[in-house]
DNA sequence: GAAAGGGTTAAGAATTTGTAAAGATTTATC
DNA sequence: GATAAATCTTTACAAATTCTTAACCCTTTC
């Protein structure tokens, strides 16, 4: 479970971002002042911090450079530009200004704690079959496959498009910059190689003909 | 020199970005449709993409799947809370909304480019391997293993996106900073070397070729 | 039953990748 | 500043993979 620390002396403020971040699922740790803030960082390193800017005993300018390593929103009722800008070069990593919409200061947090976590990849899933875009890898049934660039082209635009279908020209004109030369002829090769394969892994047919129409997925 | 990518069809606001982002010291390329954007993506990855919602052809939303792996900073008239929830849940790290300071949105950039420069951590470890990006030393199984300048920007551009295919092109533009001559022939040699001296320290094969698309680490 | 669409196979053409060696360039050393 | 070492690029060619063509069959439609 993250751990969000709310630095926030106003008391009304500070319990209704405590509650919205406790029902989300975040564990939650405050401080009303710079100092207090200070001992927090240092005891329960938090993954996250929400600082207001208008602290009793230390402003929040001074606090930022103590939170390096941990990314900083400030929430503050200063909107000039000048603020902000100041602010994120000392390096926060994001401002929001009250009144703020909690759902949107919701979806900026996710935004920061998603980063760290997370290697990219690019998953399309329909029934039976998975591709993985970025490392260009297949299963059919959880049988890894191996596909040549053409096929995994095709095979991608049927996942895109699933239980729809797809004609023939859409299909060539789609995979054109991969093989620009593929005629009809060479496509009807294509799909029969495809099928092989994922019916060698799969066990059954993935790829339906819609006679005179094009392809779609089973 | 960064580079960001604006992708606008509007002529007078893309206009006034490039030239304020010109002037700040990026290096700036344009897209004014979504089929060109996912162009320019696969030709010259950005290493900052700032995106308008709407677009011909393919709507912003769509688009952002396709970004993967690159901060995108959605500029759009929408100022709907759900819009910009919607949005960053959907992959976007920050969302700003016109009319905009252009002061405040060079500030965000500077924010996410400031993140993706400083590295989490020096230490790029997949299975096996083991780098440090500061002091410049690569480890196979433990064994040391010294490696050329090429080399060495080659295996931590594969090791920084483990277990993903990084074309040629790509490749070859990420390194082109170090080694601005270096061809796709070149290229080959360098990655054979590289593979000589990972399989002589560690005893087996860590990079692994997918047929006309790039490579990756096993 | 003829015509057109779809499916399969095999083989040659074309593309891509892997490796070695030599020349060109940069960097280090005396 | 000259020489040696290291590194990078080019060239050439072999090996592997993939693509297209072409021929032939089957199925559907009219």
């Amino acid at each position: 479970m993250k751990k969000i620390a709310i630095i926030e002396d106003d008391e009304y403020i500070g319990n209704m971002l405590a509650e919205a971040l406790t029902e989300a699922g975040y564990e939650v740790t405050r401080a009303y002042s710079g100092t207090e803030a200070l001992m927090l960082l240092e005891k329960r390193r938090p993954d996250l911090i929400l600082m207001d800017l208008m602290l009793p005993g230390m402003p929040g300018e001074s606090l930022l450079p103590c939170c390096r390593g941990i990314p900083v929103i400030v929430v503050s009722a200063k909107a000039g530009v000048d603020d902000k800008v100041n602010l994120l070069m000392d390096g926060a990593v994001d401002y929001v200004t009250k009144p703020f919409q909690i759902k949107e200061l919701l979806a900026r947090i996710a935004v920061r704690l998603r980063e760290a976590q997370a290697p990219v990849s690019a998953l399309l899933e329909t029934e039976g079959l998975r591709m993985d875009t970025v490392s260009h890898e297949v299963w059919a049934e959880g049988v890894p496959i191996h596909l040549t660039r053409t096929e995994f082209a095709i095979l991608k635009i049927l996942m895109q498009n699933p239980a729809q279908v797809v004609s023939k020209s859409s299909l060539l004109d789609r995979i054109s910059s991969d093989t620009p030369d593929c005629g009809e002829n060479s496509l009807k090769v294509h799909i029969s190689n495809l099928r092989r394969k994922l019916k060698a892994a799969g066990g059954r047919e993935y790829i339906e003909a819609v006679w005179g129409i094009g392809f779609k997925l089973a």
